[in-house]
DNA sequence: GATGCGTGGTA
DNA sequence: TTACCAAGCAT
């Protein structure tokens, strides 16, 4: 069995040596760079995260300029990356690092994962990438490629998985090369063990592969169904103020937690809501109310049926945490996905706002 | 330890 | 079109 471990990864660091991405955080030993990338690409795709990971390199070259921002500024510049708990962490971890560590980056992985967003992947991502501390990975990829490499049957998402998985990556990796192992893993499952029609004949571990000989890798790994999704509906309203318009932060506890948007009211129906309705709810007297956009958002576990509204009322809102901004200083407010698309259309329509 | 958190690509 | 899911973490 060691002689296969040892087998499998002399094929898999020379496939890794001749296959790997070219990718910009490729090859850089600074783990400020690291953590940031390895930040970014959680639950997302290289091609999605990209463009985000150098953004945030050329406006925060290093961890002080990063401690220095404020919350809002990186929530803008992470605006339509998603999970943005993950910018508010990233933030959060700098000044750890800066005023805690004095700005200099921990080697250890039981300091690392102290760090806020930090768990045991990224933790172990870090040491081993900058440090080549012996820390086996295990995200999405090493999963998939440890379950069909050795035909575990146990759902990934189980659990116990994480127990099992890891001591098979602990007993896999190569201890002299942590680092380059870890990325070649994941690299093997990005590009060559994919989740679906996975590319077995290109696969430099094909004759090492239990699932790959009893034909099972097409329903490895194995995973526990996911649980349902839920309809919310929201209704924006677009409440114009001598060429201005309100907008407020969403608070913690639900999704955007930190974003702005347009004034919301929630609803259990598909329905449009009435002025009646309305003033109702914000206790106000609405004068005008025209429903101008219908859209559904997807997250996860939640289908988002949106309509906005252009609407006038009597009275301004009373509800404190308000804010009136017009089109330019919509800039420095972070927005959710669907509210950037909708005000991006709208604001450039003339005559939207008067 | 189960649940919640985004967005966009792919089949 | 729907379902899956991509370099996970916090609570």
């Amino acid at each position: 069995m060691s002689q296969d471990n040892n087998g499998i990864k002399a094929k898999l660091f020379r496939w890794y040596q001749e296959n790997q991405r070219v990718l910009p955080w490729r090859g850089s030993k600074d783990p400020y760079k690291i953590w940031l990338s390895e930040i970014i690409m959680q639950q997302t795709r290289v091609a999605q995260g990209t463009p985000y990971y150098l953004k945030f390199v050329e406006k925060y070259p290093l961890v002080t300029d990063l401690a220095s921002a404020d919350e809002q500024e990186v929530l803008k510049l992470w605006q339509g990356l998603g999970y943005y708990s993950r910018g508010r962490n990233l933030l959060k971890a700098a000044q750890q690092i800066v005023f805690e560590y004095k700005g200099v980056f921990p080697c250890e992985y039981n300091e690392v994962i102290k760090l806020k967003g930090i768990g045991p992947y990224t933790a172990a991502a870090i040491v081993s990438i900058a440090y080549n501390k012996p820390h086996a990975v295990l995200d999405g990829n090493v999963y998939r490629v440890l379950a069909r490499l050795y035909a575990i049957e146990i759902p990934i998402n189980a659990p116990q998985a994480r127990l099992v998985f890891q001591k098979q990556a602990d007993a896999l990796l190569d201890k002299k090369n942590p680092g380059v192992f870890n990325e070649a893993m994941m690299e093997l499952g990005a590009t060559v063990c994919l989740p679906k029609n996975p590319d077995c004949p290109n696969c430099p571990v094909l004759s090492y592969c239990k699932a790959y000989k009893s034909g099972s890798q097409n329903i490895l790994p194995r995973k526990l169904a996911s649980r349902s999704v839920k309809t919310r509906y929201f209704h924006y309203l677009m409440i114009k103020k001598s060429g201005k318009f309100y907008i407020r932060q969403r608070l913690a506890g639900d999704i955007w937690q930190g974003l702005f948007e347009l004034p919301l009211i929630e609803t259990n129906e598909v329905d449009f809501l009435t002025i009646n309705q309305i003033n109702e709810i914000l206790d106000t007297k609405i004068t005008f109310l025209k429903p101008i956009q219908k859209t559904m958002h997807k997250l996860t576990h939640q289908h988002l049926e949106i309509v906005f509204y252009e609407a006038d009322m009597a009275t301004p809102i009373r509800d404190n945490g308000q804010i009136l901004t017009d089109n330019k200083g919509l800039k420095q407010y972070p927005l959710p996905r669907p509210l950037e698309l909708f005000l991006n259309d709208y604001l450039c329509k003339p005559d939207s706002i008067s």
